[in-house]
DNA sequence: CTTTATACCTCGTATAACTATATATAGTGC
DNA sequence: GCACTATATATAGTTATACGAGGTATAAAG
């Protein structure tokens, strides 16, 4: 096993608040992710991290599902594989998807705010384009 | 003095989710408001909520003011106003604006990301605009 | 001198995500 | 049939963050 640890020491926080950015959108890009069709917990990692910015651990995940599986957004069955582990197929539900529209509309109201505000600081990186 | 307490039971989470949106931002919301100059701090609450979504309470913004100028992000001092309480105005320092530059990149970038997530999702309601 | 308005500050708490680790299933080599 | 490995799900403990409630300070108004 190889503990390893490597125990990163986090005296530097050069993107601290990088990190921060991504909280609280996690829940939501969780539910869309399941927007087109169900997908598995891994699944889910590997789709939103090939289609958006954020790289999220299976320890982060899955207390997520779990908890929006508690509040009725979606539901779980689990199908077996054809090789290893069975594995837990998380559907939305009908309140899964209406949630899911109002946090993509507060989302969009929320994040156009922002990036008016950050116009100005902008405008001088975008030299091009 | 009647602590009253309230205690506010947090039994309905109607916007849980929508408070959660704004984490991290606030921080480059902050920073963002000082860029066309100096405010002070109440006045960047009335700066940000005009501004964008972000209504931040007192207990929120100070906290974070003190460790941008603790960070060297910025500068304060204080100065007679005519009447009331003195104010102490916040200016950007130049690392306070090469920060708050990267983290609009990294804003910009994370907020295309997840926009391109959302965009099915928001599709069936923009039927106008 | 009390009230009101403005402004700054801080403590305690709830919440959320992440790190590291544990558990479960099944195929592979011997 | 037993270790070893890969895949997959799950959780306990830590840390970071925002916020609500209260407190302090200054000065004008009554």
């Amino acid at each position: 096993m190889a503990i390893q640890r490597a125990l990163p020491a986090e005296g530097d926080q050069p993107d601290r608040w990088e990190a921060q950015l991504r909280k609280g959108a996690v829940e939501m890009a969780a539910l869309a992710s399941l927007w087109q069709g169900r997908l598995y917990g891994l699944e889910i990692i590997r789709f939103l991290e090939s289609q958006s910015q954020l790289a999220l651990a299976e320890g982060t995940i899955y207390p997520i599902l779990n908890r929006l599986k508690a509040e009725g957004m979606l539901t779980s069955e689990w199908v077996e594989a054809e090789a290893g582990h069975p594995r837990k197929y998380y559907s939305l539900t009908d309140a899964g998807r209406q949630r899911l529209r109002q946090m993509a509309e507060a989302w969009t109201s929320f994040s156009r705010g922002l990036s008016r505000l950050l116009e100005p600081v902008v405008q001088q990186q975008e030299k091009t384009q």
